[in-house]
DNA sequence: TCCCGAAAGTGTTTTAACGACACTAAGGTA
DNA sequence: TACCTTAGTGTCGTTAAAACACTTTCGGGA
Protein backbone atom coordinates (compact mmCIF):
# COMPACT_ATOMS: atom_id res chain seq x y z
CA UNK A 1 0.00 0.00 0.00
CA UNK A 2 2.64 2.83 1.12
CA UNK A 3 5.29 0.37 0.49
CA UNK A 4 7.29 2.39 -2.10
CA UNK A 5 8.12 5.43 -0.79
CA UNK A 6 11.19 7.36 -2.72
CA UNK A 7 11.98 10.90 -2.95
CA UNK A 8 12.33 11.32 -6.37
CA UNK A 9 13.76 13.81 -8.31
CA UNK A 10 11.48 16.45 -9.54
CA UNK A 11 8.70 15.76 -11.68
CA UNK A 12 6.38 17.96 -13.56
CA UNK A 13 3.29 17.13 -15.01
CA UNK A 14 4.10 19.60 -18.08
CA UNK A 15 6.83 17.15 -18.76
CA UNK A 16 4.61 14.66 -21.01
CA UNK A 17 7.43 11.79 -22.34
CA UNK A 18 6.14 10.45 -25.67
CA UNK A 19 7.74 7.13 -24.21
CA UNK A 20 5.23 7.46 -21.78
CA UNK A 21 2.54 4.56 -22.92
CA UNK A 22 -0.64 4.28 -20.85
CA UNK A 23 -4.12 3.92 -21.77
CA UNK A 24 -7.62 5.18 -19.98
CA UNK A 25 -10.61 3.55 -20.36
CA UNK A 26 -14.35 4.32 -18.67
CA UNK A 27 -16.32 1.32 -17.59
CA UNK A 28 -20.33 1.52 -17.53
CA UNK A 29 -22.47 0.18 -14.88
CA UNK A 30 -25.69 0.66 -16.37
CA UNK A 31 -28.37 -0.25 -13.96
CA UNK A 32 -31.72 -1.07 -14.25
CA UNK A 33 -34.67 -2.60 -12.58
CA UNK A 34 -38.04 -4.63 -13.09
CA UNK A 35 -40.09 -6.78 -10.79
CA UNK A 36 -37.72 -9.35 -10.20
CA UNK A 37 -34.74 -7.28 -8.96
CA UNK A 38 -31.98 -4.99 -10.08
CA UNK A 39 -30.30 -5.50 -13.07
CA UNK A 40 -26.77 -5.09 -14.76
CA UNK A 41 -26.34 -4.95 -18.38
CA UNK A 42 -23.05 -6.99 -19.03
CA UNK A 43 -21.37 -7.80 -21.97
CA UNK A 44 -19.04 -11.27 -23.25
CA UNK A 45 -15.53 -10.06 -22.94
CA UNK A 46 -13.25 -10.77 -25.91
CA UNK A 47 -9.93 -10.65 -24.22
CA UNK A 48 -8.53 -13.19 -24.85
CA UNK A 49 -7.43 -13.93 -20.82
CA UNK A 50 -11.22 -13.33 -20.05
CA UNK A 51 -12.87 -15.15 -23.25
CA UNK A 52 -16.70 -15.07 -23.34
CA UNK A 53 -16.56 -14.20 -19.43
CA UNK A 54 -19.07 -11.44 -18.78
CA UNK A 55 -17.73 -7.97 -18.16
CA UNK A 56 -18.90 -4.29 -18.10
CA UNK A 57 -19.38 -2.11 -21.43
CA UNK A 58 -16.41 0.12 -21.54
CA UNK A 59 -13.95 1.29 -23.98
CA UNK A 60 -10.70 3.39 -24.47
CA UNK A 61 -10.94 7.30 -24.14
CA UNK A 62 -10.68 9.20 -27.00
CA UNK A 63 -8.23 12.08 -26.88
CA UNK A 64 -10.97 14.53 -28.01
CA UNK A 65 -13.53 13.41 -25.39
CA UNK A 66 -13.95 13.98 -21.70
CA UNK A 67 -14.30 10.93 -19.86
CA UNK A 68 -18.16 11.80 -19.27
CA UNK A 69 -18.59 11.68 -22.92
CA UNK A 70 -16.47 8.73 -23.30
CA UNK A 71 -19.01 7.13 -21.04
CA UNK A 72 -22.26 8.47 -22.52
CA UNK A 73 -21.03 7.20 -26.24
CA UNK A 74 -20.61 3.94 -24.79
CA UNK A 75 -24.00 3.74 -23.06
CA UNK A 76 -25.28 5.18 -26.48
CA UNK A 77 -24.02 2.38 -28.03
CA UNK A 78 -25.24 -0.43 -26.35
CA UNK A 79 -28.21 1.19 -25.26
CA UNK A 80 -29.54 3.25 -27.77
CA UNK A 81 -30.20 6.22 -24.66
CA UNK A 82 -28.59 9.34 -24.54
CA UNK A 83 -29.85 11.87 -21.51
CA UNK A 84 -29.59 9.28 -18.62
CA UNK A 85 -28.29 10.08 -15.27
CA UNK A 86 -24.63 8.63 -14.96
CA UNK A 87 -22.63 9.44 -12.30
CA UNK A 88 -18.48 8.99 -11.95
CA UNK A 89 -17.61 6.67 -9.15
CA UNK A 90 -14.22 5.40 -8.76
CA UNK A 91 -10.65 4.86 -10.63
CA UNK A 92 -8.83 1.76 -10.94
CA UNK A 93 -5.46 1.68 -11.63
CA UNK A 94 -3.77 -1.68 -10.28
CA UNK A 95 -0.64 -2.18 -12.30
CA UNK A 96 -1.65 -5.65 -13.94
CA UNK A 97 -5.57 -5.22 -13.84
CA UNK A 98 -5.47 -5.47 -17.78
CA UNK A 99 -3.71 -8.49 -19.36
CA UNK A 100 -2.99 -6.40 -22.63
CA UNK A 101 -1.11 -3.32 -20.55
CA UNK A 102 -1.14 -0.54 -18.56
CA UNK A 103 -4.73 0.19 -18.36
CA UNK A 104 -6.42 2.68 -15.96
CA UNK A 105 -10.53 2.63 -16.04
CA UNK A 106 -12.71 5.14 -14.65
CA UNK A 107 -16.05 3.45 -13.35
CA UNK A 108 -19.45 5.33 -14.02
CA UNK A 109 -22.96 3.77 -13.73
CA UNK A 110 -25.89 5.06 -14.53
CA UNK A 111 -29.51 4.41 -14.30
CA UNK A 112 -31.99 3.41 -17.13
CA UNK A 113 -35.47 2.69 -17.53
CA UNK A 114 -35.25 -0.96 -18.54
CA UNK A 115 -38.16 -0.99 -20.41
CA UNK A 116 -36.90 2.27 -22.51
CA UNK A 117 -34.06 0.25 -23.57
CA UNK A 118 -35.59 -2.75 -24.56
CA UNK A 119 -37.81 -0.49 -26.92
CA UNK A 120 -34.41 0.74 -28.62
CA UNK A 121 -32.53 -1.99 -28.50
CA UNK A 122 -29.48 -1.49 -31.33
CA UNK A 123 -29.37 -4.04 -33.63
CA UNK A 124 -25.66 -5.54 -32.51
CA UNK A 125 -26.23 -5.27 -29.14
CA UNK A 126 -24.69 -8.10 -27.35
CA UNK A 127 -25.59 -6.98 -24.20
CA UNK A 128 -28.23 -8.45 -21.97
CA UNK A 129 -29.38 -7.91 -18.38
CA UNK A 130 -28.00 -10.05 -15.71
CA UNK A 131 -29.68 -9.82 -11.80
CA UNK A 132 -27.16 -8.13 -9.77
CA UNK A 133 -27.25 -10.38 -7.09
CA UNK A 134 -26.67 -13.97 -9.00
CA UNK A 135 -23.14 -12.12 -10.29
CA UNK A 136 -20.78 -13.71 -8.11
CA UNK A 137 -18.00 -12.98 -10.76
CA UNK A 138 -16.39 -10.82 -13.55
CA UNK A 139 -13.87 -10.34 -16.10
CA UNK A 140 -10.82 -8.14 -14.89
CA UNK A 141 -11.29 -6.33 -11.73
CA UNK A 142 -15.20 -5.55 -12.82
CA UNK A 143 -16.50 -7.41 -9.93
CA UNK A 144 -15.03 -4.85 -7.50
CA UNK A 145 -16.01 -1.96 -10.02
CA UNK A 146 -19.63 -3.35 -10.09
CA UNK A 147 -19.92 -3.40 -6.12
CA UNK A 148 -18.37 -0.20 -5.74
CA UNK A 149 -21.42 1.33 -8.38
CA UNK A 150 -23.69 -0.75 -6.12
CA UNK A 151 -22.76 1.15 -3.02
CA UNK A 152 -22.56 4.42 -4.46
CA UNK A 153 -26.40 3.98 -6.18
CA UNK A 154 -27.33 2.62 -2.38
CA UNK A 155 -25.89 5.69 -1.27
CA UNK A 156 -27.56 8.20 -3.20
CA UNK A 157 -30.41 6.54 -3.45
CA UNK A 158 -31.18 7.27 0.34
CA UNK A 159 -30.35 10.83 0.17
CA UNK A 160 -31.95 12.26 -3.05
CA UNK A 161 -34.92 11.22 -5.37
CA UNK A 162 -32.98 9.38 -7.77
CA UNK A 163 -35.09 5.77 -7.35
CA UNK A 164 -37.33 7.41 -10.37
CA UNK A 165 -34.50 7.52 -13.11
CA UNK A 166 -35.26 3.40 -12.48
CA UNK A 167 -38.93 3.31 -13.02
CA UNK A 168 -41.73 4.58 -16.30
CA UNK A 169 -42.74 7.80 -16.02
CA UNK A 170 -45.71 6.46 -13.76
CA UNK A 171 -45.82 4.61 -11.21
CA UNK A 172 -47.17 2.91 -8.51
CA UNK A 173 -46.32 3.93 -4.37
CA UNK A 174 -45.82 -0.28 -4.56
CA UNK A 175 -43.25 -0.07 -7.01
CA UNK A 176 -41.06 2.78 -5.60
CA UNK A 177 -41.06 1.28 -2.18
CA UNK A 178 -40.00 -2.59 -3.72
CA UNK A 179 -37.33 -0.56 -5.79
CA UNK A 180 -35.79 1.36 -2.17
CA UNK A 181 -36.38 -2.63 -0.61
CA UNK A 182 -34.00 -4.65 -3.40
CA UNK A 183 -31.86 -1.77 -4.16
CA UNK A 184 -31.11 -1.08 -0.41
CA UNK A 185 -31.39 -5.16 0.62
CA UNK A 186 -33.96 -4.00 3.15
CA UNK A 187 -37.62 -4.58 3.93
CA UNK A 188 -39.71 -1.63 4.75
CA UNK A 189 -42.68 -0.95 6.18
CA UNK A 190 -45.70 0.30 4.00
CA UNK A 191 -47.37 2.58 6.12
CA UNK A 192 -44.34 4.11 6.99
CA UNK A 193 -42.46 4.80 3.72
CA UNK A 194 -45.53 6.62 2.32
CA UNK A 195 -45.65 8.69 5.05
CA UNK A 196 -41.93 9.55 4.22
CA UNK A 197 -42.23 9.55 0.54
CA UNK A 198 -45.39 11.92 1.07
CA UNK A 199 -43.51 14.01 3.49
CA UNK A 200 -40.86 14.71 0.92
CA UNK A 201 -43.53 16.37 -1.29
CA UNK A 202 -41.83 15.25 -4.46
CA UNK A 203 -44.84 13.30 -5.87
CA UNK A 204 -47.38 13.95 -8.43
CA UNK A 205 -50.23 12.26 -8.47
CA UNK A 206 -51.49 11.38 -12.06
CA UNK A 207 -55.42 11.40 -11.33
CA UNK A 208 -54.79 7.51 -12.90
CA UNK A 209 -55.12 4.46 -11.72
CA UNK A 210 -53.68 0.60 -12.58
CA UNK A 211 -55.17 -0.77 -15.36
CA UNK A 212 -56.43 -4.65 -15.98
CA UNK A 213 -54.99 -5.83 -12.10
CA UNK A 214 -57.58 -8.40 -10.79
CA UNK A 215 -57.55 -6.48 -7.32
CA UNK A 216 -58.47 -2.44 -6.28
CA UNK A 217 -56.01 -0.58 -8.60
CA UNK A 218 -52.96 1.50 -7.28
CA UNK A 219 -52.75 5.08 -8.36
CA UNK A 220 -50.30 6.29 -10.31
CA UNK A 221 -48.00 8.86 -9.44
CA UNK A 222 -45.49 11.00 -11.27
CA UNK A 223 -41.70 12.80 -10.13
CA UNK A 224 -41.91 16.58 -9.85
CA UNK A 225 -38.87 18.28 -10.24
CA UNK A 226 -40.12 21.29 -9.24
CA UNK A 227 -41.16 20.67 -6.36
CA UNK A 228 -37.99 19.01 -5.50
CA UNK A 229 -35.75 21.70 -6.17
CA UNK A 230 -38.05 23.80 -3.79
CA UNK A 231 -37.98 21.18 -0.98
CA UNK A 232 -34.29 20.11 -1.31
CA UNK A 233 -32.62 20.87 1.78
CA UNK A 234 -29.51 19.65 3.76
CA UNK A 235 -29.65 16.41 5.04
CA UNK A 236 -30.74 12.63 3.84
CA UNK A 237 -33.60 12.22 2.18
CA UNK A 238 -34.59 8.56 3.09
CA UNK A 239 -32.46 7.37 5.61
CA UNK A 240 -33.14 3.34 6.24
CA UNK B 1 -22.39 17.35 -22.17
CA UNK B 2 -23.95 14.50 -24.33
CA UNK B 3 -23.53 16.25 -27.37
CA UNK B 4 -21.88 14.23 -29.81
CA UNK B 5 -23.22 11.11 -29.92
CA UNK B 6 -22.03 8.93 -32.84
CA UNK B 7 -22.39 5.04 -32.48
CA UNK B 8 -18.62 4.50 -33.07
CA UNK B 9 -16.96 0.95 -35.06
CA UNK B 10 -16.34 -1.34 -31.92
CA UNK B 11 -13.78 -0.97 -30.02
CA UNK B 12 -11.97 -2.55 -27.55
CA UNK B 13 -9.46 -1.73 -24.66
CA UNK B 14 -7.13 -4.46 -25.44
CA UNK B 15 -6.14 -2.94 -28.52
CA UNK B 16 -3.80 -0.23 -27.00
CA UNK B 17 -2.50 1.62 -30.10
CA UNK B 18 0.79 3.06 -30.01
CA UNK B 19 -0.12 6.58 -30.86
CA UNK B 20 -2.80 6.63 -28.36
CA UNK B 21 -1.05 9.82 -26.27
CA UNK B 22 -2.41 10.71 -23.19
CA UNK B 23 -0.99 11.45 -19.51
CA UNK B 24 -2.32 10.53 -16.13
CA UNK B 25 -1.68 12.31 -13.15
CA UNK B 26 -2.59 12.53 -9.35
CA UNK B 27 -3.62 15.84 -7.79
CA UNK B 28 -3.58 15.59 -3.87
CA UNK B 29 -5.77 17.96 -1.60
CA UNK B 30 -3.12 17.93 1.52
CA UNK B 31 -5.67 19.52 4.49
CA UNK B 32 -4.20 20.46 7.77
CA UNK B 33 -5.84 21.96 10.85
CA UNK B 34 -4.78 24.29 13.37
CA UNK B 35 -6.93 26.55 15.96
CA UNK B 36 -6.95 29.39 13.09
CA UNK B 37 -9.14 27.05 10.82
CA UNK B 38 -8.50 24.14 7.94
CA UNK B 39 -5.47 24.81 5.58
CA UNK B 40 -4.28 23.01 2.49
CA UNK B 41 -0.81 22.76 0.96
CA UNK B 42 -0.26 24.61 -2.27
CA UNK B 43 2.81 24.86 -4.38
CA UNK B 44 3.90 27.61 -7.16
CA UNK B 45 3.27 26.30 -9.85
CA UNK B 46 5.85 26.53 -12.99
CA UNK B 47 3.93 26.02 -16.09
CA UNK B 48 4.62 28.74 -18.14
CA UNK B 49 0.83 29.67 -18.46
CA UNK B 50 0.20 29.34 -14.58
CA UNK B 51 3.53 30.65 -13.86
CA UNK B 52 3.90 31.57 -10.42
CA UNK B 53 0.04 31.22 -9.41
CA UNK B 54 -0.93 28.61 -6.01
CA UNK B 55 -1.61 25.21 -7.32
CA UNK B 56 -1.86 21.59 -5.40
CA UNK B 57 1.09 19.14 -5.35
CA UNK B 58 0.58 16.56 -8.01
CA UNK B 59 2.73 14.41 -10.63
CA UNK B 60 2.32 12.02 -13.78
CA UNK B 61 1.71 8.09 -12.77
CA UNK B 62 4.51 5.83 -12.99
CA UNK B 63 3.76 3.04 -15.35
CA UNK B 64 4.64 0.44 -12.24
CA UNK B 65 2.87 2.62 -9.84
CA UNK B 66 -1.01 2.28 -8.77
CA UNK B 67 -2.61 5.36 -8.25
CA UNK B 68 -2.59 5.30 -5.01
CA UNK B 69 1.11 4.79 -4.93
CA UNK B 70 1.63 8.03 -7.03
CA UNK B 71 -0.65 9.77 -4.46
CA UNK B 72 1.39 8.59 -1.53
CA UNK B 73 5.04 9.37 -3.22
CA UNK B 74 3.70 12.92 -3.83
CA UNK B 75 2.57 13.64 -0.46
CA UNK B 76 5.68 11.89 1.38
CA UNK B 77 7.86 13.94 -1.34
CA UNK B 78 5.95 17.23 -0.07
CA UNK B 79 5.49 16.38 3.63
CA UNK B 80 7.66 13.45 4.48
CA UNK B 81 4.53 11.81 5.67
CA UNK B 82 4.00 8.40 5.15
CA UNK B 83 1.08 5.88 6.44
CA UNK B 84 -2.14 9.44 6.00
CA UNK B 85 -5.49 9.14 5.87
CA UNK B 86 -5.98 9.95 1.66
CA UNK B 87 -8.86 9.20 -0.34
CA UNK B 88 -9.75 9.20 -3.83
CA UNK B 89 -12.25 11.40 -4.92
CA UNK B 90 -12.88 11.82 -8.94
CA UNK B 91 -11.07 12.61 -11.87
CA UNK B 92 -10.83 15.48 -14.16
CA UNK B 93 -10.55 15.25 -18.03
CA UNK B 94 -11.71 18.39 -19.40
CA UNK B 95 -9.59 18.03 -22.85
CA UNK B 96 -8.19 21.23 -22.28
CA UNK B 97 -7.77 21.12 -18.76
CA UNK B 98 -3.63 21.11 -18.76
CA UNK B 99 -1.55 23.36 -21.24
CA UNK B 100 0.98 20.80 -22.14
CA UNK B 101 -1.24 18.52 -23.63
CA UNK B 102 -3.87 15.62 -22.99
CA UNK B 103 -3.63 15.01 -19.04
CA UNK B 104 -6.58 13.44 -17.23
CA UNK B 105 -5.81 13.33 -13.06
CA UNK B 106 -7.38 11.89 -10.34
CA UNK B 107 -7.73 13.75 -6.96
CA UNK B 108 -6.55 12.30 -3.87
CA UNK B 109 -7.36 14.12 -0.52
CA UNK B 110 -5.56 13.41 2.66
CA UNK B 111 -5.11 14.57 6.32
CA UNK B 112 -2.46 15.28 7.98
CA UNK B 113 -1.45 16.35 11.46
CA UNK B 114 0.18 20.03 10.52
CA UNK B 115 2.73 20.23 13.59
CA UNK B 116 3.86 16.75 12.55
CA UNK B 117 4.34 18.14 8.77
CA UNK B 118 6.70 21.07 10.44
CA UNK B 119 8.24 18.86 12.51
CA UNK B 120 9.40 16.30 9.25
CA UNK B 121 9.67 19.17 7.06
CA UNK B 122 11.33 18.31 3.52
CA UNK B 123 14.36 20.79 2.70
CA UNK B 124 13.22 21.30 -0.60
CA UNK B 125 9.72 22.18 0.24
CA UNK B 126 8.42 25.11 -1.52
CA UNK B 127 4.91 24.31 -0.45
CA UNK B 128 2.87 26.22 2.31
CA UNK B 129 -0.21 26.15 4.36
CA UNK B 130 -3.08 28.45 3.31
CA UNK B 131 -6.09 29.01 4.80
CA UNK B 132 -8.99 26.91 2.35
CA UNK B 133 -11.71 29.40 2.74
CA UNK B 134 -9.51 32.21 1.79
CA UNK B 135 -8.78 30.48 -1.89
CA UNK B 136 -10.83 32.09 -4.62
CA UNK B 137 -8.65 30.44 -6.94
CA UNK B 138 -5.76 28.44 -8.13
CA UNK B 139 -3.82 27.31 -11.20
CA UNK B 140 -5.74 24.87 -13.88
CA UNK B 141 -8.82 23.27 -12.86
CA UNK B 142 -7.10 22.88 -9.22
CA UNK B 143 -9.94 25.21 -7.37
CA UNK B 144 -12.72 22.58 -8.62
CA UNK B 145 -10.38 20.06 -7.40
CA UNK B 146 -10.50 21.28 -3.92
CA UNK B 147 -13.90 22.08 -3.89
CA UNK B 148 -14.82 18.50 -4.83
CA UNK B 149 -12.19 17.31 -2.20
CA UNK B 150 -13.39 19.66 0.65
CA UNK B 151 -17.12 18.51 0.32
CA UNK B 152 -16.12 14.52 0.23
CA UNK B 153 -14.42 15.43 3.57
CA UNK B 154 -17.10 17.21 4.91
CA UNK B 155 -19.21 14.41 3.74
CA UNK B 156 -16.80 11.65 5.60
CA UNK B 157 -16.41 13.76 8.66
CA UNK B 158 -20.14 13.48 9.12
CA UNK B 159 -20.36 9.63 8.62
CA UNK B 160 -17.12 8.43 10.26
CA UNK B 161 -14.44 9.58 13.02
CA UNK B 162 -11.36 10.99 10.76
CA UNK B 163 -11.55 14.72 12.39
CA UNK B 164 -8.49 12.72 14.82
CA UNK B 165 -6.34 11.89 11.61
CA UNK B 166 -6.02 16.30 11.77
CA UNK B 167 -5.32 16.64 15.10
CA UNK B 168 -2.74 15.40 17.57
CA UNK B 169 -2.46 11.91 19.37
CA UNK B 170 -4.31 13.93 22.47
CA UNK B 171 -6.35 16.53 22.14
CA UNK B 172 -9.64 18.28 24.17
CA UNK B 173 -12.99 18.20 23.49
CA UNK B 174 -13.08 21.74 22.50
CA UNK B 175 -10.14 21.22 19.48
CA UNK B 176 -12.39 18.52 18.24
CA UNK B 177 -15.43 20.45 18.36
CA UNK B 178 -13.81 23.80 16.82
CA UNK B 179 -12.61 21.34 14.15
CA UNK B 180 -15.57 20.20 13.24
CA UNK B 181 -17.31 23.77 13.16
CA UNK B 182 -14.40 24.92 11.01
CA UNK B 183 -14.80 22.15 8.31
CA UNK B 184 -18.42 22.18 8.11
CA UNK B 185 -18.60 25.53 8.48
CA UNK B 186 -21.50 25.48 11.17
CA UNK B 187 -21.69 26.71 14.59
CA UNK B 188 -22.21 23.84 17.35
CA UNK B 189 -23.55 23.64 20.88
CA UNK B 190 -20.88 22.34 23.32
CA UNK B 191 -23.28 20.36 25.72
CA UNK B 192 -24.95 18.49 22.60
CA UNK B 193 -22.22 18.10 21.10
CA UNK B 194 -20.36 16.61 23.85
CA UNK B 195 -23.11 14.22 24.48
CA UNK B 196 -23.16 13.04 20.84
CA UNK B 197 -19.55 12.45 21.03
CA UNK B 198 -19.43 10.51 24.15
CA UNK B 199 -22.12 8.34 22.94
CA UNK B 200 -20.56 7.05 20.47
CA UNK B 201 -17.70 5.81 22.06
CA UNK B 202 -14.75 6.51 20.82
CA UNK B 203 -12.49 8.72 22.83
CA UNK B 204 -10.79 7.27 25.74
CA UNK B 205 -9.84 9.60 28.92
CA UNK B 206 -6.03 10.14 28.50
CA UNK B 207 -6.02 11.15 32.42
CA UNK B 208 -4.31 13.99 31.58
CA UNK B 209 -4.89 17.91 31.17
CA UNK B 210 -3.80 20.92 29.23
CA UNK B 211 -0.91 22.24 31.09
CA UNK B 212 0.37 25.96 31.61
CA UNK B 213 -3.20 27.71 30.18
CA UNK B 214 -4.43 30.53 32.59
CA UNK B 215 -7.49 29.13 33.05
CA UNK B 216 -9.03 25.35 34.19
CA UNK B 217 -7.66 22.93 32.30
CA UNK B 218 -9.27 20.66 29.85
CA UNK B 219 -8.90 16.70 29.42
CA UNK B 220 -7.15 15.50 27.08
CA UNK B 221 -8.60 12.51 25.06
CA UNK B 222 -7.29 10.02 22.74
CA UNK B 223 -9.22 7.83 19.74
CA UNK B 224 -9.60 4.39 20.59
CA UNK B 225 -9.97 2.88 17.64
CA UNK B 226 -11.24 -1.00 18.81
CA UNK B 227 -13.85 0.98 20.44
CA UNK B 228 -14.89 2.55 17.30
CA UNK B 229 -14.51 -1.12 15.40
CA UNK B 230 -16.71 -2.64 17.57
CA UNK B 231 -19.34 -0.01 17.87
CA UNK B 232 -19.61 0.94 14.28
CA UNK B 233 -23.09 0.37 12.40
CA UNK B 234 -24.95 1.90 9.66
CA UNK B 235 -26.12 5.39 9.45
CA UNK B 236 -24.49 8.32 10.49
CA UNK B 237 -21.80 9.48 13.00
CA UNK B 238 -22.56 13.21 13.42
CA UNK B 239 -25.30 14.59 11.14
CA UNK B 240 -25.30 18.22 11.86
C1' DT C 1 -4.27 34.91 50.28
C1' DC C 2 -8.05 36.54 48.19
C1' DC C 3 -10.41 38.09 44.20
C1' DC C 4 -11.06 38.05 39.32
C1' DG C 5 -11.00 36.38 34.66
C1' DA C 6 -11.56 32.62 31.48
C1' DA C 7 -12.63 28.49 29.87
C1' DA C 8 -14.22 23.62 31.50
C1' DG C 9 -17.74 20.87 32.54
C1' DT C 10 -22.43 19.30 33.35
C1' DG C 11 -28.82 18.08 32.85
C1' DT C 12 -33.35 18.99 31.80
C1' DT C 13 -37.13 20.05 28.93
C1' DT C 14 -39.27 20.46 24.56
C1' DT C 15 -39.87 18.99 19.82
C1' DA C 16 -39.51 16.12 15.73
C1' DA C 17 -38.63 11.78 13.52
C1' DC C 18 -39.00 6.88 13.47
C1' DG C 19 -40.75 2.19 14.14
C1' DA C 20 -44.27 -0.99 15.16
C1' DC C 21 -48.67 -2.32 14.24
C1' DA C 22 -54.24 -3.98 11.84
C1' DC C 23 -58.20 -2.93 9.72
C1' DT C 24 -61.33 -1.20 5.80
C1' DA C 25 -61.87 -0.15 0.65
C1' DA C 26 -62.11 -1.29 -4.17
C1' DG C 27 -61.80 -3.83 -8.10
C1' DG C 28 -61.74 -8.57 -10.72
C1' DT C 29 -63.19 -13.25 -11.11
C1' DA C 30 -65.80 -17.35 -10.55
C1' DT D 1 -72.98 -12.14 -4.75
C1' DA D 2 -69.25 -14.10 -2.41
C1' DC D 3 -64.42 -14.21 -2.40
C1' DC D 4 -59.73 -13.16 -3.44
C1' DT D 5 -56.15 -9.80 -3.78
C1' DT D 6 -53.83 -5.71 -3.16
C1' DA D 7 -54.62 -0.53 -2.00
C1' DG D 8 -54.85 2.65 1.30
C1' DT D 9 -54.93 4.78 5.87
C1' DG D 10 -53.72 6.62 11.66
C1' DT D 11 -52.04 6.12 16.42
C1' DC D 12 -48.96 5.47 20.01
C1' DG D 13 -44.65 4.69 22.21
C1' DT D 14 -39.65 5.40 21.75
C1' DT D 15 -35.66 7.75 20.55
C1' DA D 16 -32.78 11.42 18.86
C1' DA D 17 -32.03 16.30 18.42
C1' DA D 18 -32.25 21.23 19.75
C1' DA D 19 -32.40 24.87 23.00
C1' DC D 20 -30.68 26.63 26.98
C1' DA D 21 -27.52 28.57 32.16
C1' DC D 22 -25.01 27.79 36.02
C1' DT D 23 -21.04 25.89 38.82
C1' DT D 24 -16.12 24.42 38.90
C1' DT D 25 -11.23 24.98 38.53
C1' DC D 26 -7.12 26.89 37.51
C1' DG D 27 -3.68 30.98 36.87
C1' DG D 28 -2.49 35.61 37.67
C1' DG D 29 -2.35 39.85 39.85
C1' DA D 30 -3.56 43.04 43.60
Amino acid sequence: MSGEHRNDPERRKDRIASEYHLAVSVDCVIFGYDEEGLKVLLIKSDTPDYQGQLSLPGDLVHPTENLKNAASRVLEYRTGLTDVYMEQVLAFSEVDRHPAGRVITIAYYSLVEIDEYAAQKHSRMEAEWYDVNAIKELAFDHKAILDNCLTRLQLRLREKPIGFELLPDKFTLKQIQHLYEVVLGVKLDKRNFRRKLKSLNVLEDCGERQKAVNHRPAKLYRFNMEKYQKKKKKGMFMNF
